[in-house]
DNA sequence: GTGAAAACTTAGGCGCAACTAAAAAGTGAT
DNA sequence: ATCACTTTTTAGTTGCGCCTAAGTTTTCAC
């Protein structure tokens, strides 16, 4: 056993011959990833500030192009995690409402964390947003708790900075 | 402005034509992919272990096809990660190395931060496996002290468990 | 109402990093 | 030295998620 606490499942093996339209349309077995994350927080986020999410504000906001925006949107939408209406804009269905809060109190907790840190925005932003697409139920209590410790703890805080500048 | 703290830039934009081999590859200015790095931490912790790297142990380690090895060694070794000859094992150059150290370090803190959190190591494997790829210096900095921290002070672990079981 | 501008969709492509299958090279026992 | 076995390499595909360019549809100012 050459690595540590012998490795748990790497990557997928086979993907089975998928029609084009995944059949694995129904509720709850959708294991979305990253980029579809970052989509359903975007929309949702867009949503929650303008009242509707169009194409256009999700490829500025995710800064990419339209094209890939429809595209992604039409997968979502058979995936059942939002509504697409051709020339209207998205809205999220339950399950996508769902997955995006998920997603978005991860990052807000991450980012709450980072800040404690006293590391610049832009930093933080990335990590976060790197990271967001990784954190178990398990781990985000963790950070939550942590997070919470920290809040109401300055001292502790204080420390911890210390030591970040300490250790170099 | 929808999105919190004006996005600061988030995927690439096009591509410039690479013509197979990628002419990035001096030292220093590489920035490796989560693949790669996979690969640099595995072959690291292969020579380490058994002193030798062989492509069966990394693709039996990475749990992936013998074939997928064998090309991305030969794309590590154009971008000077590792040395890489025929029908031998591969050895990590200098700047590999370097890199390969780095992201163990990140997984060494981050598993030692999870572990404090009580998760299964499953968990802890899988979260750590995804988030060591996005943890910026300064993040790491953070987590180390405060994993040392936690280290120091069983109350504050105490009172942490005591939150995540808490906050349901 | 019409015509320009903005937004959306379609179609074809690309890079990454995996896969399979088959060919080639090395290794070892007899 | 040869033959069987293992390991490595090559070659060709696949899926994902992005891109550009060109074609549609909608919107809005006039």
């Amino acid at each position: 056993m050459p690595t540590p606490a012998s490795r748990p499942k790497a990557r997928k093996k086979a993907t089975a011959p998928t029609t084009k339209i995944s059949r694995t349309a129904k509720a709850g077995s959708v294991k979305p990833s990253a980029a579809r994350e970052d989509y359903l927080e975007c929309i949702s986020q867009l949503i929650g500030s303008k009242g509707y999410a169009r194409a256009v504000d999700i490829a500025a906001s995710l800064e990419i192009a339209q094209g890939s925006v429809t595209n992604m949107t039409q997968r979502l939408a058979i995936e059942g995690l939002l509504k697409y209406e051709k020339y209207r804009g998205v809205t999220l269905t339950a399950e996508g409402e769902k997955l995006a809060a998920d997603i978005i109190l991860r990052h807000v907790i991450l980012t709450r964390l980072l800040r404690h840190f006293g590391m610049d925005e832009h930093t933080i932003y990335r990590d976060v947003e790197g990271m967001e697409h990784h954190v178990s139920r398990q781990a985000l209590r963790g950070f939550k708790a942590l997070t919470e410790a920290l809040d109401g703890n300055p001292e502790l805080v204080k420390r911890v900075r210390a030591a970040m500048l300490a250790g170099r």
